[in-house]
DNA sequence: CTGCCTGCAAATATTTTGCATTAAA
DNA sequence: TTTAATGCAAAATATTTGCAGGCAG
């Protein structure tokens, strides 16, 4: 696991580089907040004054289209991103924040799930699958939707 | 199993009954195709002419809050909705469409998900857990995040 | 060079809210 | 009657787009 520079990284993804996506991906992969666009615009404002919001959307549509980036869904308010692509589960905090669930127990979570099922899926759908949402019970006993 | 008027299932979850909802609701639990507010909205104006969208969100806010329905977190556009609150999984298509997931693979999925990982998830991380999504590998290798 | 990226502003899309009116319990 | 729901319009939020100029490859 060699530490890789953001252009290698880039390229990698056939992505340009960029200043702009530079302190993009900067921000996005200095937090564990998995914060909204406004939260990295807010952020990179800093060291790019001159930094536009859609730009930040732009970049961040690039980056997820890529799989540089993970794009987190929610059922509330805005979308939420994750620069950490890895096999890993979130919790939907009533906020509206998401936070990391702990390595340990995602492993868990991840380890029960049966991989055959997705194959037998697509087969049956006839479709790509783009992801896969179970819904749980709350600890009070109400059945909620996830966010990823 | 009994099959049970709009009336009573208003009223056991505690909400008021009204054309408006019952319009709304009839028109949800219609369709398997989980339905944005906006598809719900012209679904509905046949029967209902004089409906304004807000009543149609607000209506499914106050569904969604009494547990009537479920709302479906999605990574892109609008928030989608389900009558249907039975434990069972969704696939995101690429163009923002949930379909459901086959009763019996859907069985097979929630039957491979510890409880007791939630239980532990809750006491560690301090809160009430509203939701929880596991990432997994897409067909092609590339990894996805879930919607609901 | 050439085409993608950026900034800006404006256009869209999505959801919420204030307030007077109406309807449910 | 008392409380909550509706309709309308406007505000608030979230995201996308067109276009002119700039920069990466």
């Amino acid at each position: 696991m060699v530490s890789v520079g953001v252009r290698e990284l880039f390229e990698r993804h056939g992505l340009r580089c960029t200043r702009q996506r530079e302190r993009v991906y900067a921000a996005l992969a200095a937090t564990k907040s998995h914060p909204t666009a406004e939260d990295l615009y807010t952020a990179v404002r800093s060291a790019e004054p001159g930094m536009s919001l859609a730009t930040v959307y732009n970049t961040l549509d690039a980056f997820t289209e890529a799989g540089l980036v993970r794009r987190l869904a929610n059922s509330a308010g805005a979308s939420r991103y994750d620069a950490d692509t890895s096999d890993h589960a979130h919790v939907a905090l009533g906020d509206g924040r998401l936070v990391d669930v702990p390595p340990d127990l995602s492993d868990r979570l991840l380890a029960a799930l049966p991989e055959g099922v997705l194959r037998d899926l697509e087969r049956r759908l006839g479709v790509r699958v783009r992801g896969v949402s179970i819904q749980v019970a709350a600890a009070d006993g109400a059945l909620r939707n996830g966010a990823d």
